[in-house]
DNA sequence: TCAACATATGAACAGTTGTTCATATGTTTG
DNA sequence: CAAACATATGAACAACTGTTCATATGTTGA
């Protein structure tokens, strides 16, 4: 711990801020879960169907007829955004409804927004 | 725009909403954009960085011993942060220090964690 | 100017991801 | 129950991504 991988020689950066910094990072498996979390809204069909949602639950076969895409390609996302608790699914007869499943999808899409246009 | 692609025959959503949806969802290019900036978010490593630049600035080398990572990987991967944004550089000498580029940064991955504790 | 050091970058490779196609599951209606 | 329809899913493939390795760039001090 007091002692360092050899790197830079001069270290600008103190050694107790390195420490400090240690402790204070959560733990890898909880920052793996945030990545994979992140890696759900990075990807534009996705971004696309929450956008969708923001306005109104939405079938399956609507969403691919809006985003121009086939319901296979739409189905399988919807799962990934599913697992995620990004949506939640609501079943009306054959067709199944799916929807925002809480409002931290809007701030976080909101605030990525925000960034672009800075 | 009246005429949809057959698709689910019986539609529950009103054709206004799915109109109204169309009108009110941002250009495709702004969408791609925004999933670009999350794809940045969505791995381990740079989330990682992120987390070590909240605590304090940090050159290249005490960032790779830090995350036990070596110096071309966390280079490499610096530079996608600085491209989205997400962070700046400052020269001094030989060594390079990176530090956060704005707080929308603490924000998203703050809204990050938040979803993941609920 | 040259050596030593910190950082950046290009190519290559393995691992991952999104879509398509074919097909399965589940629901309603006759 | 069977047909029709909406959705889900598995396999396969192309495209993309992160790391490594080798090397280049840029800076300092002798």
């Amino acid at each position: 711990m007091e002692e360092r991988i050899e790197c830079c020689d001069e270290h600008r950066v103190h050694p107790e801020i390195v420490t400090h910094v240690k402790l204070d990072m959560p733990d890898e498996e909880r920052l793996y879960d945030l990545a994979e979390l992140f890696k759900v809204f990075g990807d534009s069909t996705r971004v696309r169907i929450l956008y969708v949602l923001f306005e109104s639950e939405m079938c399956v076969c609507d969403l691919a007829e809006l985003l121009g895409m086939t319901q296979s390609a739409i189905s399988h996302q919807l799962r990934v955004l599913k697992q995620a608790k990004l949506v939640r699914a609501r079943r009306e007869g054959k067709t199944v409804f799916y929807f925002l499943a809480d409002d931290h999808v809007r701030t976080i899409i909101g605030q990525g927004m925000e960034h672009l246009c800075e």
